[in-house]
DNA sequence: CAGCCGTGGGT
DNA sequence: TACCCAAGGCT
């Protein structure tokens, strides 16, 4: 949970976690369904799958935690640093463990002026990480540089004057602790026109699974898509779900406009009103994972993004039922 | 390996 | 408002 995630963040989260699945075999053994929907919110989901995936594995292998950095790697979702943090902190491995405060306090430290995030900014980073390792104490060394880089280190206004290791870093003494680390060049992110299609059929809604992996894998979502150039957006809506699922539809009024940033783009989703044509094909599984016409007051057992999170709730309050006089 | 992958809070 | 970036991992 903690992977590009603050405390502050997660908190909650791992309280309401744990009371859902307080041990490795609850985990195991739920669907994923409602792994998903315990994690609704905290972002990047496949971590979710992965945690899921791991507690299986760790069940199948014999039913304990593996405890060596070597062996903690090989399951799902773990890397070098969750590797290392949960090797050392929790069993005492003499072993580093490179996060975003560590790899900053270092950078700092040693005045590093390789982009951080390069390869060999990465390599020279986890080279000085393991270089002063305190046999027998490296769990405590490892939370230490994280909670110095998440309180007095910190990205922006450091507070080199209360530092407790200021007369060892060579950037303070330089003056120049806010150049480090480097960042690599930031790349321009798109902004798409998104339609989506809020499908009404006898009081019921039309929602439909996305596809297991990739952006928002596994959650449901109300059916559409982005806009291509030269398409309106009531164009769009009626190709994408004859695409995703060989319906024809009639896309009726506009409701809620939405507006949603992730880490690579950003959307303006564009909901409308829809009827799917009497007489026509039934919806299809042919780009989707499942769909379901659901009760809005159903529609919270279902995990969705925040976006189509909204859009639900703004249909729970109440949109007109008008439905079988269209 | 460069590009993907969410969301919230701080500035 | 817009941008930064966080207890990273996968393909």
């Amino acid at each position: 949970m903690l992977q590009q995630t603050r405390v502050e963040s997660v908190s909650p989260y791992f309280q309401r976690w744990m009371e859902h699945f307080p041990t490795i075999q609850k985990l195991a053994d739920a669907p994923l369904q409602e792994v998903l929907g315990v994690w609704e919110g905290l972002g990047y989901y496949s971590r979710a799958r992965n945690l899921h995936l791991a507690a299986r594995q760790v069940m199948a292998q014999g039913v304990a935690i593996p405890s060596t950095s070597r062996e903690l790697r090989r399951l799902p979702g773990v890397g070098r640093y969750t590797a290392g943090a949960i090797a050392s902190i929790a069993f005492g491995e003499n072993v580093a463990a490179l996060d975003g405060n560590i790899r900053r306090v270092l950078a700092r430290l040693f005045n590093v002026d390789l982009p951080a995030r390069s390869p060999q900014g990465e390599a020279r980073l986890w080279e000085l990480a393991e270089k002063y390792l305190p046999e027998g104490a490296a769990g405590d060394y490892n939370q230490a540089l994280m909670d110095l880089g998440a309180t007095i280190c910190t990205p922006r206004l450091p507070q080199c004057a209360v530092c407790p290791i200021k007369e060892f870093c060579q950037a303070f003494q330089l003056g120049i602790q806010e150049q480090r680390p480097v960042s690599l060049p930031k790349q321009s992110i798109p902004h798409y026109q998104v339609a989506a299609a809020v499908m009404q059929r006898g009081g019921r809604y039309l929602i439909t699974q996305r596809l297991l992996k990739g952006l928002l894998g596994g959650l449901w979502e109300f059916p559409g898509g982005k806009q291509e150039p030269n398409e309106t957006l009531p164009e769009c809506l009626a190709r994408e779900l004859q695409e995703e699922l060989g319906i024809q539809i009639k896309v009726g009024e506009p409701l809620n406009v939405y507006r949603h940033a992730y880490t690579h783009f950003r959307v303006t989703v564009h909901t409308f009103l829809c009827q799917w044509q009497e007489g026509t094909p039934e919806p299809q599984l042919i780009q989707v994972q499942d769909l379901v016409w659901t009760e809005p007051g159903e529609l919270a057992n279902y995990p969705m993004g925040k976006v189509d999170r909204q859009i639900a709730s703004q249909l729970v309050l109440g949109i007109p039922a008008r439905d079988t006089e269209i």
